[in-house]
DNA sequence: CTATTTGCAAAGAATTTGCACGTTC
DNA sequence: GAACGTGCAAATTCTTTGCAAATAG
């Protein structure tokens, strides 16, 4: 992602802090930069790394601490490919949704966005009754069958 | 799920063991019996408190491994509804398939079927390569609108 | 100045592993 | 009786929390 888009994004990003009565930090600007500049579903463990290059005694309790104030505030979605990690993936609109396909045996991730589930499921919340969507997610767990994929054949999930 | 299909369950979970050279044992019958049993999303933890009324000393470890192996073969799906748990889904065949609504206001939630998402997976996943689809998950977050949704409004996720 | 945030280390929670002993095939 | 499985406790991994010191508004 270019640095305007990034910088505008922190803006909106600490607006919203000064709404909630939470503070800018050089800390926070630091990670949701980073986090932005990375640009893929990342793990916190990566975040933290590259953030430190930045700013090397950031600890992992204020990464998951803005983390979570990224999400709860509509900046970034939790994601779980089955391996034990939270990934964070930025999320600068709605358009911009996408989703997974995660194979099972080499765990590459490819990323896709499809209308039509998208349209199918503003469908089905309505159908299900009074919800507000917040967000969704769909993965699908597959073996590809690249030759190149290790474990090719050994996996039975 | 009634006893007989229970059974039939169960048998065809013990000749998938014996085919990978692996032994029936009262442990296993006791969880995979009480896992169709309660037949929703359920946690380790729940799974373990109900198999232990009938197999006191089951431990932790038979439980997680014996989930293991029926999503291994097919016979369940692991669930992240975004608390910290995991939870198992029982699949008897691809027909049963069924996604889940959270509400993350109340954190309750809601199954639903739905055949335009399951037919578009399996376009999606033709036009991205040669894969082989081995399960899918959709979750939707949301916020129910009803009057006894506890935290109503609260959370920001 | 006061409330919020940070970094650290410790605590907590979920899951996996090592191993001596039991059980199936 | 050889190979596999079990139960326990310890170990691992991921994430959250408590708190004293630092910082933003």
């Amino acid at each position: 992602m270019d640095d305007d888009r990034i910088e505008k994004i922190l803006t909106r990003f600490n607006e919203r802090l000064g709404e909630l009565g939470l503070k800018s930090t050089r800390q926070r600007d630091v990670i949701v930069e980073t986090f932005f500049r990375l640009d893929k579903h990342i793990s916190v463990e990566e975040l933290m790394e590259v953030a430190r290059a930045d700013s090397p005694r950031i600890g992992y309790a204020t990464v998951y601490r803005t983390l979570k104030l990224l999400v709860e505030n509509g900046f970034a979605e939790p994601r779980r490919f089955g391996d034990g990690q939270t990934r964070f993936d930025p999320k600068v609109s709605e358009d911009d949704r996408h989703d997974h396909l995660i194979c099972i045996d080499c765990r590459r991730v490819i990323e896709f966005r499809d209308a039509v589930v998208g349209a199918r499921v503003t469908q089905i919340v309505r159908e299900l009754g009074d919800f507000e969507l917040a967000r969704q997610s769909l993965e699908l767990y597959a073996r590809c069958q690249d030759d190149d994929c290790p474990h090719r054949g050994e996996s039975k999930g």
